[in-house]
DNA sequence: TTAAATACTGCAAGATTTTGCCGTATTTTG
DNA sequence: CAAAATACGGCAAAATCTTGCAGTATTTAA
């Protein structure tokens, strides 16, 4: 593997997840640490990079979310937004709903990827902002404190003036029969007007929250084309899936 | 997990809680509380934040922005945003522009104040989020990479939807003959929305912008209703606008 | 084409940093 | 004032960094 690939790497990993642990990097790379290092220590003179005790972080952006909350299962949630990359296509709009997920499907937008990007989300508005290549156009609107998206009438008509390509749509809870529910009423609002603004929805779902079931009806399964869960696709958990839409591990 | 991360985490928290607890970051992060305790001993040496028995706290004024731009002048707009507060009353609705004073002004607003904030800025919603007793309203919007706060039809839109009883704007330049100017014609029309969309238009300015010009106009002086600035009132400088309105220290 | 020069990579030894823990001061609180 | 919480300094283990060196690959030049 030439060196310049190599940094190529090492630049777009820390472009997706904002900062890398040498280890890391070496193992997935086959090489020895030392020459990671070297190559960490070229890319910081070069100002590409910060080299810090360990590893790199990512130049002038917090490595957090804005709101600070922690965030659970996130292995889970990082792969599970690998595969929802797939989806996303040069030149696409798309639609990002609230929740960790997407917060984490948003950081690890790549750098190059040219994107409008509709959100509602204040934590993911300030992910994409740092993403020259992506314009972000928020969706206004009251702010609910907990969830950090905003809400209301004002939120769903402008989500009514819009068509995207694809939604993300972060769910709570995913039931083979019941469809998607949710547990706050005011955010099934959102999340209906979310599915009527675009052509293809994606449900992102960790496995913990298939076949779970909150309050509020948002809507049936059918309403759904793709369902991204890091479960393997024989898991018997997706079983009365099987007949409805394409699921991907 | 990285020292750089932690210390970024240690500075998002007390960015938005203007105070943390040793303890509870400890607790958070997993690491003992020593790690922090050394942590925060080199912050308070880089002068990012202030240490206290048991945790640390926000310097007096302002640094958490998302993007980690630069703030400068900070004690001037810190001063100015103390007097801005003074003319908040309760239970009243706000509209806040963008700018590093107003972020300021948002962040010294007190958590009993009740009060309903309109802004288009993303650091400004992302700090009054801290507040529960402010509602925040974002107006929607396409997202300006480097002013962060969104601009274009849409926002504009909704503001002509509003009508607030103070309307704090961030000001770039104002001279006692050509009125208000600003740099950015998309910046321009979303500050004419808010002016029109305001019973009470306050400007709050530091001395370096007064008597400065720049490319387009957004109103004249006479759309102002109070001028803030951190100079002494009877500063040379203020004699041009002597005869048009409230000027505070 | 061949030989020399140069660049790249892995290894190892010793220096440095980080981190948790412990005992002892110091501060806070009732 | 006394108990509890917090701060501080030193210590040791583990991780990481630095540096020099040697073997291999790549480029340059004759």
């Amino acid at each position: 593997m030439l060196k310049e690939e190599r940094q190529q790497f090492i630049l777009n990993e820390v472009g997706i997840h904002n900062r890398i642990l040498l280890t890391d990097i070496a193992d997935q790379l086959n090489v020895s640490v030392d020459t990671i290092r070297r190559d960490i220590k070229e890319l910081h003179a070069a100002k590409q990079l910060k080299k810090v005790h360990g590893g790199a972080v990512s130049l002038g952006f917090n490595n957090y979310n804005p709101t600070g909350k922690k965030i659970y299962s996130l292995e889970k949630k990082s792969r599970i937004a690998e595969k929802a990359l797939e989806l996303i296509k040069d030149g696409q709009v798309i639609l990002l709903s609230g929740g960790t997920t997407n917060l984490e499907l948003a950081r690890m937008l790549p750098p190059k990827l040219k994107l409008t990007c509709f959100t509602p989300s204040l934590p993911i508005a300030v992910q994409l902002l740092g993403k020259n290549n992506i314009e972000v156009i928020f969706i206004g609107g009251r702010l609910s404190k907990d969830s950090q998206i905003t809400v209301g009438g004002s939120a769903i008509n402008m989500l009514s003036e819009i068509k995207v390509d694809i939604c993300f749509l972060g769910t709570n809870s995913i039931h083979p029969m019941e469809g998607l529910t949710e547990f706050d009423w005011e955010i099934v609002q959102m999340k209906k007007a979310m599915i009527h603004s675009s052509r293809k929805v994606v449900s992102p779902c960790i496995s913990e929250k298939i076949g779970s079931l909150q309050r509020y009806k948002i809507c049936g399964v059918e309403e759904v084309d793709v369902l991204i869960t890091e479960l393997e696709p024989w898991d018997v958990k997706l079983d009365a899936f099987k007949n409805l839409n394409i699921q991907i591990l």
